[in-house]
DNA sequence: CCATTATATGAACAATTATTCATATATTCA
DNA sequence: TGAATATATGAATAATTGTTCATATAATGG
């Protein structure tokens, strides 16, 4: 069986692309990107992290939130704070590589 | 002392993560995911395109638009036609790296 | 327990944006 | 020149989303 070379054969999986597009949407945000860029080097929590970025703890929360459903970060929970960090190595290559993009 | 900006340090400032964010908006949607890649392998034309996608053809213009501003598509005319190929080689990384991130 | 502090959440609002429809521009060819 | 085809564009609409305000949940120490 002869299959056609058209541009529809390229495209993989529709559905692996919605899921690709929704996780850089994540990414096309300045608040949440400027949350990640605060966490790459260490942990740090909520209110630390509102503080550096001079926006209200809602909002921080609201966002870590969005973070965390795409695994982007992860909480650990230290008394009453709850400390943010990177959950994966491909946040930093991905932001790196958007960076090599926007930078040249 | 003169910082440079580059990838390699990452440190970038405020100005920057909004063109990054800006950037990743542009990653961020199906049908300009899925036009990029669509344009993997070869440049395809306008209604190549939106027959690959079964889309209106005026969608796929608008999204043209958006991806070609962000130098992400480059366009070619040939007679009548206008033929898009990716403009450069941090689109397939970018998405690489993303479609890493979803396919663990 | 109670007060205090840290974080999360829900509703509302404003802003952005993807798509559609109608139409404009551009190119070829008869 | 005029018809046909390919692409682009503007306006309108619907849907999504980031932030704010108010409040809820959770943990600590007295």
């Amino acid at each position: 069986m002869v299959i056609a070379m058209t541009a529809e054969n390229k495209i993989p999986n529709i559905e692996i692309l919605f899921d690709l597009a929704d996780l850089f949407k994540v990414f096309g945000d300045s608040t949440r990107l400027r949350i990640m860029y605060a966490l790459s080097d260490s942990e740090v929590n909520v209110q630390g992290i509102a503080e550096a970025l001079e926006m209200d703890q809602s909002t921080i929360s609201h966002q870590l939130r969005v973070l965390r459903n795409n695994k982007l970060v992860r909480a650990r929970r230290e008394g009453k704070q709850i400390y943010y960090s990177l959950d994966d190595d491909h946040v930093k290559k991905i932001i790196e590589m958007g960076l090599d993009h926007v930078l040249e």
